[in-house]
DNA sequence: GTAAGTGCAAAGGTTTTGCATGATC
DNA sequence: GATCATGCAAAACCTTTGCACTTAC
């Protein structure tokens, strides 16, 4: 999805096109990576955009409802947020650096139906992380 | 492990062990799922011992420190707690009743290899958590 | 007796709410 | 101009800290 596709959407549904709201959708649409409510406050600083905190927990709750953005823990208790029409995908969490990066490949669907005929587990969803030293960590030690 | 070799261990390592330390290490030993703050709150207080908040904050960061429990966020948005000794496992999570259970097997290993080989990132732990609905909800379904 | 654990109150951090003002359509 | 977005202050919530008191060893 780019930038103005969604904006188009919000539009579409009959949401306003804010300064902040098109801000933060851009910044969702060219990370790479899952964004924590400070990178985001960052962000719109750096653009010259001084938002009060709670408008920004406001735009992500409303991105949130409206299916534009899903959330994300990871460790260390930490909420982030990413678009929600990327491909199924996972979390690399270096551990020394901090830095995540994304796997876009998912073996677990054969796990899953497994799962349901041992446990009659329905499983509709399912979070996979993996936390370790990204090759840049692994380099320097 | 059992709740007495456990308090053994605490207690060789010159840790005291009081009331609350004895109960909470008993919750975690007899409990099949993770447990919440909350959890163990009302456990305690069940068990006849209303113990200030603080002092179950401290516990628990006490077990941490000391390796005996581990965290795990869930969702929504939570920390639970679990043994840190069990099997190398990952939670159910039942969307609906927000039942959690433990299932044991991991075939994940092959995937991680995969990734090192991919992404030069070297794995040290992963978590797997999946959401659905537990065998209970599905029959009321 | 000494070191560690506990309770209470208060402080920190993060997220939410209420209400008056401002912007978008 | 009606509705939605925003800023500010305050509240709510969860977790931690400081300090005096108590308990385990």
């Amino acid at each position: 999805m780019d930038t103005d596709l969604t904006l188009s959407s919000l539009r579409d549904e009959g949401h306003r096109i804010t300064r902040v709201r098109e801000e933060m959708v851009k910044f969702f649409v060219e990370s790479s990576k899952p964004l924590s409510f400070g990178d985001v406050m960052r962000a719109l600083e750096e653009a010259g955009l001084f938002v009060n905190k709670t408008t920004v927990y406001r735009e992500l709750k409303f991105l949130l409802e409206y299916g534009y953005i899903a959330e994300v823990y990871l460790y260390p208790r930490k909420v982030y947020y990413e678009l929600s029409d990327l491909r199924h995908h996972h979390h690399l969490v270096c551990e020394k650096c901090g830095k995540i990066d994304n796997i876009i490949n998912c073996l677990v669907d054969r796990l899953e139906r497994d799962v349901l005929k041992r446990k009659g587990f329905k499983i509709k969803r399912h979070t996979l992380e993996f936390y370790g030293l990204c090759s840049d960590c692994l380099e320097r030690d």
